[in-house]
RNA sequence: CGGGGUGUGGCGCAGCCUGGUAGCGCGCUCCGUUCGGGUCGGAGAGGUCCCCGGUUCAAAUCCGGGCACCCCGACCA
């Protein structure tokens, strides 16, 4: 065995020995691309449901993950840190969120109350309370902890999952304007770290939850399997979840106004569809009521335009709190009418509508039974509260330019939030300004999923025959395929040349298994290291080997001596 | 939590309706062959048929109950 082979620092991972369980056949249960190629390359295997190992090819690619996030965590001056998965209920009883159905809990053997942490707002919060002066301020601290969450639907492989590494950091600012100053620090180094990754993906505004926070954003990264939905313009830079997306929707042409509203029969009309076919109408001048039941427990009638959705999030924001849909008797006492005839016109509930429905006018249920009324007009006809309460769709206007707005999946791999004080006043983690009063740190949280984020990557990049990957997140920049690996001569030409490539500081994966060349290149191909270098007899009689790019296809001999500086070219 | 589906060697599946010998492909081991895109031939190893209960002379198969996993929806700090 030659000499370099066997130094410490120059061992290339040796194939013939590397736990990596290629399967040939794509997993019955995998649908998502990134779920069948974690499987199928070998990278993770299932436990149970959501509950994932990471093998080792799959480890290494999760720790190039977290040393581009913990570079640039540190680059902004955050300070690395470790919490325990397992917390004493009681800090989530002071802050409120023992209740939170997705938090594991269990006792010890005294029944002491334990929570397997979610999240770890309330356990930093706990140690900042060490933090006592405003001349300590600010400070970013940053883990990678173990999260666990009672997920109600695992899915798509390490897409939805109930255990899971989070890098969480955590700003403690003395007020609103350094808030800011971290806030956007993290945005900064989030940029930075998905650039590395090699994803495609928007920064957007989006919900601040119930978690009571004052500006939150977060990364999504544009995929099939992905769970969210963005609007995007086709004109501007206008990006948002369409949880929190507004549009602007075309006008349609209405009927000519009228002096009042005019009662129509329309018999066995209980849906907008049935009703614009039978007036003949355009069902964008037609209006819809949905009456539901608000957090007072009191009847509110939500009122959009006929082609629209009412928005779940929206309605429930503009409500305060969450609300559910009335029941039918419930509807019976208020509108003497049952739903599908139902409208705002000649009711005494409150009226949210959306702010489409001010101008025009519009066909409304008449609250009687099988009659519709011709030409509602709000302000006039009924009096309500507007807002946006409706569902953007594909193809209404952008709400910043005008320019048309389409809908893409995307998958959320980061969030940063403004949290404000919400945990620092209940865990009273407070700190002394010059003035020498009690002031409440003001705090943010920012998070980000390696496993998500690499599983993102892998939507991103694979063809048919497996996974592309960047080289800054690849398990190994250069897999080497030796030829009839029982040849001496080639396998010491590709020991060779793999010592060499890693001299020159790059990670090598050697293939020496005494396998057939269609089943190395399957593999290589879906393993998907960035370059792929063949040694075989055809290349020695050259004195070169081939080098190929996985995610072009395009290869070239390349002399022996040669082969450092063409990888170190490929990889730039 | 609602709807749908699936549990049979490591992986992918057939068998179940119509009860009686557990089978195929891939993978694995050994021998030979082949060696630049999953070669070919031969010989093997490997299974509580998800679990519990019932019916029956006899259950992978029929009946009852449970569990697990997948997909859709609800949900998703």
């Amino acid at each position: 065995m030659p000499l370099l082979a066997t130094l410490p620092g120059t061992m290339p991972t040796r194939a013939s020995q590397l736990f990596l369980p290629t399967l040939r056949d794509d997993p019955a249960e995998a649908e998502a691309a990134s779920h069948r190629l974690l499987l199928r390359a070998g990278l993770i295997r299932q436990v149970g449901a959501g509950l994932y190992s990471f093998l080792p090819a799959g480890w290494r690619i999760h720790q190039k993950v977290v040393q581009i996030i913990r570079e640039e965590m540190d680059a902004i001056g955050g300070q690395e840190l470790l919490m325990p998965l397992l917390t004493p209920a009681e800090l989530w009883q002071k802050t409120g969120r023992y209740g939170v159905s997705e938090l594991y809990k269990l006792n010890d053997r005294n029944e002491r109350p334990f929570v397997l942490a979610m999240t770890h707002e309330e356990t930093v919060t706990f140690h900042a309370t060490e933090l006592n002066s405003y001349k300590q301020l600010p400070q970013i601290w940053y883990h990678f902890g173990t999260k666990a969450r009672d997920e109600p639907r695992p899915r798509a492989g390490l897409l939805r999952v109930r255990e899971f590494i989070m890098k969480d950091s955590y700003s403690f600012d003395r007020d609103e304007q350094g808030l800011d100053v971290s806030y956007w620090k993290h945005a900064e180094a989030y940029r930075r770290i998905f650039d590395r990754c090699g994803l495609e993906y928007y920064e957007c505004e989006s919900d601040v939850g119930l978690m009571g926070g004052s500006l939150a954003h977060e990364y999504l990264a544009p995929c099939d399997a992905g769970e969210n939905e963005v609007a995007l313009c086709d004109r501007c830079d206008y990006s948002a979840n369409v949880e929190v997306a507004s549009s602007v929707a075309a006008a349609p042409a209405f009927a000519p106004s009228r002096e009042q509203p005019e009662e129509i029969e329309t018999p066995n009309a209980t849906t907008i569809d049935a009703l614009a076919a039978l007036l003949g109408i355009d069902p964008r001048t037609t209006s819809k009521a949905m009456p539901v039941v608000g957090p007072d427990g009191q009847l509110v009638l939500g009122l959009v335009r006929g082609d629209h959705r009412l928005h779940e999030l929206k309605l429930q924001k503009a409500l305060g709190g969450e609300f559910r849909p009335a029941h039918p008797d419930e509807i019976r006492t208020a509108f003497d009418a049952d739903g599908g005839s139902l409208g705002p016109v000649g009711i005494t509930i409150p009226i949210i509508a959306d702010e489409t429905l001010r101008t025009g006018n519009y066909v409304a249920g008449a609250n009687r039974n099988g009659w519709h009324l011709l030409g509602v007009e709000a302000g006039r006809d009924y009096q309500a509260r507007f807002a946006d309460i409706r569902e953007v769709s594909a193809g209404e206007g952008c709400p910043r330019c005008g320019g048309t707005l389409r809908i893409e999946p995307a998958i959320e791999i980061g969030n940063i939030f403004k949290l404000g004080t919400r945990y620092s006043v209940p865990l009273g983690a407070q700190f002394l300004d010059e003035a020498g009063e009690q002031r409440p740190l003001v705090m943010g949280s920012y998070g980000i999923g390696p496993a998500r984020t690499l599983a993102a990557v892998i939507e991103q990049h694979n063809d048919d025959k497996g996974i592309c990957w960047p080289a800054a997140v690849a398990p190994w920049h250069v897999h080497i395929v030796a030829m009839n690996a029982a040849g001496e001569e080639v396998v010491a030409i590709a020991e060779q040349v793999s010592a060499a490539v890693e001299a020159a500081g790059h990670t090598v994966l050697l293939d020496d298994r005494e396998k057939r060349p269609g089943e190395k290149f399957a593999d290589a191909d879906l393993l998907g290291c960035p370059v792929r270098i063949t040694v075989g007899k055809k290349t020695l009689e050259d004195g070169a080997v081939d080098v190929k790019l996985r995610a072009t296809g395009e290869e070239g001999r390349v002399a022996v001596a040669a082969v450092p500086a063409r990888v170190g070219e490929l990889l730039r």
